[in-house]
DNA sequence: ACAAAATTAGACAGTCTTGTCTAATTCGTC
DNA sequence: GACGAATTAGACAAGACTGTCTAATTTTGT
């Protein structure tokens, strides 16, 4: 029921395992129930401490909603600057390589549990709160759009792909990539392995036929390689 | 403030027109607020009605929020089919027909009122509901993105484009055209006329240097030429 | 082991909401 | 104009929740 970091059964030691813990219950609780729904007794049983200390920690529950957006945020961020870390600068094989990035990309960024949840609490109170998700929009994608867009610019740089705007680039690799998912994303479910396998195999082939250099590139460099060796 | 059919001012007349009202108050506040912070009697100001009428018309909180979301999944539907129903079958221009279906689907059935409210009901209570949005995920996508493949097919037999898998090719459509709409609509926005025209035009392009005919042989074919050479 | 700080359980007032009920009023229709 | 059905305003009970307070207990640092 519960995921992460605190059982009940064993309530969190020290100032700062407590803090963590009431901010992760209550980013489950406010994904499950809304901001309006979200019950501070609740969020108190299920970070396994008492109402009184979620209320000494955060103040109010506007100020405990926020310290969870900026929470979120900030480790997805992380999350996604490790994976574009992972981007196939000098790829061996193109497709395969563009595919299982677009694989980690989904597991660690899209489908684990900080990005459900952050995803689920931009979509549902975005309206509520638009500072703060303005603020996401600069410190989220504001950033990783870019370092993205980088990575895709070097790759058609290093004359793997024929790009015209690698912005454009970016985001259609990721719609493309993420196209069979969207009504799996939508219904706030999380798609099997396999789905991702697929649609990221999917996407990635057909952005290849769009941005692809025919691999003449890749095989020339190869079989120089071959010859070398 | 108000969209749609009832200002306050004018109380709806009819039994009808007042069930109408209702739900699309409805719709509006469970949006706004989420089902546990929606309000009835603010829904039944806001319909232009007394509270009584609503409980009258749909007996308490949870019937009205399944009649709100069941007259959505209607409505867009019959919006898509229709919108569908203009797809070019017999392009003129590919490129520029295509953009304007795009368009089209952009602006009649995902940016419009409708559009917009029953996806966020959907990603914000379906895991509250999962029969009912169960049931809108057969009598939506289920019917929808069949029928949209369908057209694609039938391009490719006529032999505009080269196209595996039409059910796939459906999907990375709309995720290509989308694709720079992704953040926009992730916040609740609506956008501007003229970025949904860039965001299709992008993506149709995108699309067509995958799946387009001539172009495409034509470049391939220089392409192996240029390699073979 | 001791003192300060943090945490706990529980009570509490105040507010809000849902859904029901009633009596008066308005609407649609003949 | 008159009748029955629909609608309205308002009161109401029951329940839930927030945020505060207190007194007792536990944890932490020294």
């Amino acid at each position: 029921m519960k995921l992460g970091v605190s059982p009940d059964t064993f309530p969190p030691r020290g100032h700062e395992a407590k803090r963590i813990s009431i901010v992760d219950a209550a980013a489950s609780v406010f994904c499950r129930e809304g901001f309006a729904g979200a019950n501070i007794d609740l969020i108190a049983v299920e970070a396994g401490v008492s109402r009184q200390t979620v209320y000494n920690h955060h103040g109010d529950k506007e100020k405990l909603f926020v310290a969870v957006v900026r929470d979120l945020t900030e480790r997805c961020n992380t999350g996604i600057f490790a994976t574009i870390s992972t981007f196939p600068d000098q790829p061996r094989d193109l497709e395969a390589d563009l595919i299982g990035f677009a694989v980690r990309m989904n597991r660690n960024c899209i489908c684990n549990r900080d990005g459900k949840f952050l995803r689920k609490l931009i979509q549902t109170e975005s309206e509520r709160y638009p500072e703060l998700f303005a603020e996401w929009r600069e410190r989220g994608p504001g950033q990783t759009w870019p370092a993205l867009a980088a990575r895709f610019a070097r790759l058609a740089y290093g004359g793997y792909l024929a790009i015209d705007d690698p912005d454009v680039a970016a985001r259609q690799f990721l719609g493309l990539v993420n196209a069979e998912l969207q009504t799996t994303f939508m219904l706030g479910g999380t798609p099997q392995d396999e789905e991702v396998l697929q649609s990221a195999t999917n996407g990635v082939r057909t952005f290849l036929r769009a941005f692809g250099k025919r691999k003449a590139a890749a095989t020339m460099e190869k079989q120089s390689m071959l010859a070398n060796a």
